[in-house]
DNA sequence: CTACTACTTGAAGTCAACTTTAGGTCAAGC
DNA sequence: GCTTGACCTAAAGTTGACTTCAAGTAGTAG
């Protein structure tokens, strides 16, 4: 297959050339060759990307991620560890869909302030069921693929 | 209802008093006195402070928590806003949701790599649909309520 | 009454993940 | 053959969300 500039690459993921030069400087991803001063990437390259910033919505950090995505998978992730992360997520998931219904429900209710509404209140209580005693995640922004 | 000490604060959302300080300097909370040198607070902070993590989770910054959770629920975001928001949660737990069964298919598949497994491919298929185009939402490490 | 401990302040420091800057290079189009 | 635009490097700067520091204070147990 013939190999994609980096420009190429910053156009298809919406990732800057620098955050891609960054992102090789961290070994998430390798550069094929170059084409004069600029890096030329294997095709596959796209699939790690797309592995990585999965990867950050999930809450790894990019050292986590290199592990994982930089292998293609082969990851040397204990099983142990990939399981209790799977149901980090899932936990995650469950908060998430709470939180997406109550700001729908905000948008209708008619409450003074939707602390004193009991459904609001209700939704909230699922959203913070305390079913993992460890760390948990934040988001912050992103980009999303192109 | 009798305020509570910033140590109880503390204790019982696992945010260190430091935090709290830096959450009303920062205006998400307001303490309602002193005991001597020490912060009270109205025990409905910690309703307050549940919301604040639960909107870190969804990947809003502290700064458009204020404005959310500091009065209550009482915004000042349109409708508009809080309808795109959920859309964008709603998008993020589907995606998520992918990666939790990625992740525990990875477990139990044989593939040398995952990249190479057409199981693990179709999952992450679903996990990078484009179907938001927008900024969408990275995860950090986090608190969790205990 | 003294010691202890957990708080107080303002300011500086930390961390991850980028982004920006300054000065340089090169393939392609005119 | 010269200009242009997009890349190159190393290093410094930025941002958000805290954390740590140094010096100080006050409620509580003994």
């Amino acid at each position: 297959m013939k190999d994609i500039d980096i420009g190429d690459v910053s156009k298809t993921t919406g990732l800057t050339p620098a955050t891609l030069r960054f992102y090789e400087k961290k070994g998430l991803i390798v550069s094929s060759g170059r084409n004069g001063l600029r890096r030329l990437f294997d095709p596959s390259v796209l699939q790690t990307l797309s592995l990585i910033m999965l990867g950050q919505k999930a809450g790894f950090s990019l050292d986590e991620i290199r592990e994982f995505a930089a292998s293609g998978g082969k990851t040397k992730f204990p099983t142990e560890t990939l399981l209790k992360k799977a149901d980090e997520i899932d936990q995650l998931v469950r908060q998430l869909s709470a939180l997406r219904d109550g700001l729908r429900h905000v948008v209708e209710c008619q409450a003074p302030t939707h602390t004193e509404c009991p459904r609001f209140n209700r939704i909230m209580k699922v959203a913070l069921a305390r079913t993992n005693k460890g760390a948990t995640t934040r988001i912050r922004k992103g980009k999303s693929i192109r």
